[in-house]
DNA sequence: TTCATTATGATATAATGTATCATCTCCGGC
DNA sequence: GCCGGAGATGATACATTATATCATAATGAA
């Protein structure tokens, strides 16, 4: 499952997303365990409810599916766990939607861009060199110090292009 | 002042801060009364004031600067003004900062990418055909259409690399 | 003038994110 | 097993950013 980074792949509409989120909370887990670090109930399950929805959801749509049975959480409690997750680079903020995504690359830290369609939602993970090439030529030229690019693209997915209107034409 | 997109450029310290609000403001209405659109006093205040700082300056700052002594804005008023500002250019928002700077090249319509220092804040605006074609065909092998981009990137302006202590070894 | 359009006032509320302190749980050392 | 500290969670309050709605005012064209 760890796919070419160099390659922004969207998730197959029919794909098996069950075993997409276990895996992913596997490779969580082993992860943590390498790591020495604590993947609790709480996190868990926030980094399963992020992988649940493979569009970008926000802290307080988690927060309404955790469990609304057991002892209600407050929003503290899933800015937490997000933080945790985002430390270790098992969830990504996608600062343009105030949403989170889960990181289809974690083993690694990285500068990721991401794709995000303003019709569905989905989203692609890229690490494309020669973007952060660019930037960093750029910023280089202004005498700037680059320390984390955020690129995030909205537009259309290739699934909603094929069923819906044509593309706009600005 | 309509200098070279090209070559992104950070405000130097200490240029004639008036002169460059000034301009701002007239070449807004300029454009306005071309476009025959209205750059009513809370619009035209509300540029201002963006422009007052260089760096990005948030909603309810911008609220808390309108004249204290007349009658009370609202938050909907600031954001009713920036909206009509945006829409012609004349500001950006930077998401990942929830905050507002002018634009630098509001007579065409155009996708920029920003430096903005976490030190002072100071903000400089690229419009980079490299770092556009770089995204263009990550997003066009991913079947993507693009529609907006957003390129914001952390880090440190030339004065403050200056100044201060030297850049972080990630 | 008259009327339609656009802009603003006023009030309320939604959505997102933090601060603080008490309590609990886990785990290593004894 | 017990103890003690570090880390994690509970609980409450609050801060920040943004939008909805409806009434009123200003503008500009017929
Ligand atoms: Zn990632
Ligand atoms: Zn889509
Ligand atoms: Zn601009
Ligand atoms: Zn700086």
């Amino acid at each position: 499952m760890a796919a070419d980074p160099g390659q922004a792949l969207f998730p197959s509409r029919g794909h098996d997303h069950a075993a997409c989120v276990a895996g992913a909370l596997e490779r969580a887990a082993g992860i943590c365990a390498r790591r020495g670090a604590r993947l609790t109930p709480i996190r868990r399950r926030v980094l399963e409810l992020v992988w649940a929805s493979h569009a970008p959801i926000g802290a307080y749509d988690i927060l309404a599916r955790m469990e609304p049975e057991s002892r209600r959480s407050a929003p503290a409690t899933v800015y937490r766990a997000l933080d945790f997750l985002m430390a270790h680079g098992f969830v990504h903020r996608l600062s343009s939607v105030n949403a989170y995504v889960g990181c289809g690359f974690p083993d690694n830290p990285h500068m990721a861009q991401f794709l995000i369609c303003k019709e569905c939602g989905a989203v692609a993970e890229m690490d494309e060199p020669r973007i952060e090439q660019a930037i960093g030529s750029a910023a280089a030229q202004a005498g700037f110090a680059v320390e984390s690019p955020v690129v995030e693209v909205r537009g259309r997915c290739p699934a909603c292009r094929k069923e819906g209107a044509p593309d706009a034409r600005p």
